[in-house]
DNA sequence: GCATAATAAACTGTATACAGTTTTGCGCAC
DNA sequence: GTGCGCAAAACTGTATACAGTTTATTATGC
């Protein structure tokens, strides 16, 4: 049984033998992102192995990397949870990405190349041709890259490391807040690449600082936003069958109850202590 | 068996039963803030094991925690090592650390209470008593703790966590730095409080800066005698009994062979491409 | 003596077995 | 009908078993 299971790829076996364990990283990451399972909601591990045809094993050695990572939970030991949608929490992170944002303008400023230059250029050019006919999850990639790109700019794996980890945390609520609006963001993105290629860290930082700043009760919008449109049944995209607990029809346990500066959480979780 | 390892802790049974696979996260993520294990070594699972008295399966769910964490390290799914020595990676964490902290530094201008700067009083007294008589150990946790609270202050905890990652990964490296000189920087603290206290943002921010900037060759430096100290046998705290492979003696491969500048590696690593 | 091939040991990734605990479901008293 | 108690099912955390692969070791040819 096992050697079926390592040629059964998921689609189309495209690659080789990856790691069983890795597979699962991958495809519960992409979950967890798109808040594939409702908050706060526990992950039964049989249910799950049995749908990623692995078993409890290595499907848990990946849910405790994507603990480590925030974008799971795990109460005590007893269990896996998926994130809840805190409130709070999602504050922080867009704070947290402004501030990184900001320094990793401001290096960027002193360490672009002409390659990097030109090659952001192309970037750019490519993105507006998408901009009309991709889809809205399309564009959400393409300006993430734009400002990870920048990020590898500084040369700084660390900094990018951490801007990756808040933009997946993050993802969800900015393609919800897409939703309404096709705003065009090219020309910001063409303004800021302009002042870091002149090495105007302060032009360059303000330009970062009003495209990334949002509002709180923008965000907290969104965030009630997003949490309708979960339990409405819809994903950024609705790519395989309804997995098990995904999307078993049970209304919002308490949608517009608190207020949402209530207790920060809006969440059906038992509020777990993290990790 | 499985019962006697279940009460079997491993001093003198101190709490509860604690999850073994977190108590195994507990030790392994000691050993590897301290370099307990050899830069780039391979980590012999069967062996570790033995040594936490646990069987692999919560050995590897803890040691894939602590890859997320940037802790250990994983190549390609065949196994796990101890992180290299990386000189690249160090000055990259030294320079996301000053960006966190002056980020830190000007939220909690805004955010300080009475009370917090009370508590922060109260800290920096208890830290000067400390200076003197307290091992380099606990005041380099001393010093930690001051920066970790002012990140507190701020009530972001995204950029608590942050940090904290931060600081775990330079800890031996801030150790090494502070074996020579035993210098004083409670001024700078106390100044670093008194203008937050004031919310003088730009003052604190400058007082931040200076206080925690290091020149990449100071930083350079510490990694050479840190690598130097590494094979010399010592750590930042001899706890236990040498592990099985952590101080079975050779020689280091290639102590000062390349240039510091060279790969910007200093390891005996086959290199592995990280997760 | 040294290189090489064959064999054995070791090690990793994964599946499965098992025990303890929590949750669920059902029957029964009221 | 509702609340309570007990049995059963389910679920999690951990140990162990197993197969494939890598590494070490021994034997052999030159």
């Amino acid at each position: 049984m096992p050697e079926i299971l390592q040629t059964t790829g998921r689609e189309t076996a495209q690659e080789g033998p990856t790691q069983l364990s890795q597979r699962a990283y991958d495809r519960l990451r992409e979950m967890a992102i798109n808040y594939r399972f409702r908050p706060g909601e526990r992950l039964n591990e049989g249910a799950l192995a049995k749908e990623l045809q692995i078993s409890r094993t290595p499907l848990r050695e990946a849910m405790h990397r994507l603990v480590s990572e925030g974008l799971l939970q795990s109460v005590g030991g007893r269990g896996f949870f998926a994130r809840p949608l805190d409130v709070k929490e999602v504050c922080d992170l867009y704070e947290a990405r402004l501030a990184l944002e900001t320094a990793i303008v401001r290096l960027a400023c002193g360490r672009a190349s002409r390659d990097w230059l030109e090659a952001m250029h192309g970037y750019l050019d490519r993105s507006v041709s998408a901009h009309e006919s991709e889809p809205l999850e399309r564009l959400l990639e393409l300006d993430e890259g734009f400002h990870e790109r920048i990020a590898e700019c500084t040369g700084n794996l660390e900094l990018l490391r951490m801007l990756r980890s808040i933009n997946a945390r993050i993802h969800f609520f900015r393609w919800v807040d897409m939703q309404g609006r096709r705003d065009n963001t090219q020309a910001e993105h063409r303004a800021l690449i302009a002042a870091i290629g002149q090495g105007d860290a302060e032009t360059a930082v303000g330009i970062a600082h009003s495209h990334v700043a949002r509002r709180q009760d923008q965000i907290i919008d969104g965030i009630r936003e997003g949490y309708a449109r979960l339990y409405m049944g819809e994903g950024p995209q609705a790519a395989s069958g309804e997995g098990p607990q995904a999307a078993s029809g049970e209304g919002p346990q308490a949608a517009s109850g608190e207020g949402p500066q209530a207790a920060g959480r809006v969440s059906n979780s038992p509020s777990p202590e993290d990790q």
